[in-house]
DNA sequence: CCCAACTGTGTCCGGCGGACACTGTTTCTA
DNA sequence: TAGAAACAGTGTCCGCCGGACACAGTTGGG
């Protein structure tokens, strides 16, 4: 996969017949199969055919498809949102419930994200954007990249719970809880626990909890930051 | 995939020729070539070829090749560990802290449980493991769920970034520094703290800077609601 | 005017997961 | 004891995948 494609300029031929596409359309077809049908339904020949081409005709646009997909990550998570960079907390908040939002409209991005990979502009955006949101907070530069990593991962995390429980019904219905059933007695916590989390919150409750417990944590590292004392040792220590 | 698999005891037939191989070893031979290919070099093909057998006769022991990759990441993240349930904190910590050493160990687990899957014994020993540790801490059914979710998704957001950086060298040398140093005027925040990121701390330290975070934000919600008192308000709210 | 540059197509390849028919082997039963 | 049933491993075939390559048609510049 090369690395400068998603960052390159490219300059259009004088020479020649017009391109009868775009990298836009072949981007924006490759979605749209995505978004229907799942990152295993986009092939070359399957894009190629909703646009009414033929595959090898891409290759005129895109190296592989590594690249599409990179594209199509890129256009799925959309531009930076633009969050309030006063207040620390509001602003991540903000950043995170942006981007489980994103996760959730394209859950195929989940797929598309793991392993090494070049990042884009947009992807880089977005990071920029919660980094801004940390400065003059005391955080050091890797604790700042560190604690976009953990609300990341935070909403990736969740976004993936959703997607499971989405194809699978109403989440507790699924063979997880018949096997647990079965197997009730080898899982005792896991059993009660099921049972008692079946009553409250949904999606959106899990995510605000965690959300809220790391913006927690990272107020108490500020506060303890600022006032380095002693009072209840070993929190922010390894 | 049946989702019934990992759960079912096998019992063997009297009749006929006694089957050459066995689930274990086909699952050692294809754990031996994702944990030094990757997973994409785990075909049947492949590991038919290296146990010395067709491919076809895999198929005696596995319904398909989903299957064979749900033993491999059972294998994979091994039997739940036994931690110490007299300290919440130590033992949501010593979790984590094995659950990254497994993925470390096996990065391809990270793209083999991406999208929704059946679970086997082991990943719900874990899962039973951290929640035994949860007992008593005021939690609710959801909350203690919510909080493992947070803990599972730290660790593998910073085994990705480990699996990221391990193959292309030294994480700062890569074609992301390189795309930050042309567009450093577009990303001012991140080029900052890039930079000031490479002076301090590795992996290790991110992983241990998240988790201190969360667990702190866990021990602020228990202390609140075991002494509701209103002072420093909006912390535990939506 | 004509050639160079460019676009889209058709063909071919190796590899993938998997269906199916087949042969050979083992053991229980009539 | 003979045969049939159950089972193991193999070979062949299919459709699909990503991609290399040669090719014909089209366009604009020297």
């Amino acid at each position: 996969m090369s690395s400068e494609f998603l960052w390159a300029v490219r300059a259009q031929p004088t020479r020649g017949p017009k391109p009868a596409l775009t990298l836009d359309q072949i981007t924006d077809a490759a979605l749209a199969v995505a978004d229907s049908e799942g990152l295993a339904a986009v092939s070359m020949q399957r894009v190629a055919a909703d646009l009414g081409f033929t595959k090898m005709s891409l290759y005129r646009y895109l190296p592989g498809k590594a690249e599409l997909v990179a594209l199509m990550v890129e256009k799925a998570v959309g531009a930076p949102p633009d969050v309030d960079t006063g207040d620390w907390r509001h602003a991540l908040r903000d950043w995170s419930h942006r981007l489980l939002a994103a996760y959730l409209r394209h859950p195929w991005v989940l797929e598309a994200t793991v392993g090494p990979r070049p990042l884009g502009p947009n992807e880089l955006g977005w990071m920029e954007c919660a980094l801004s949101a940390l400065t003059g907070t005391g955080l050091s530069g890797s604790e700042r990249l560190d604690t976009i990593a953990v609300l990341a991962g935070h909403a990736r995390m969740i976004a993936q719970q959703a997607a499971a429980s989405r194809t699978s019904e109403t989440q507790l219905t699924t063979a997880v809880a018949t096997v647990l059933r079965e197997h009730a007695d080898r899982f005792p916590a896991l059993a009660e626990t099921a049972a008692a989390a079946a009553v409250d919150g949904g999606r959106d409750q899990a995510f605000t909890f965690g959300l809220d417990r790391i913006l927690d944590g990272l107020a108490t590292l500020m506060t303890t930051k600022r006032v380095p004392s002693p009072s209840h040792g070993g929190a922010p220590s390894a």
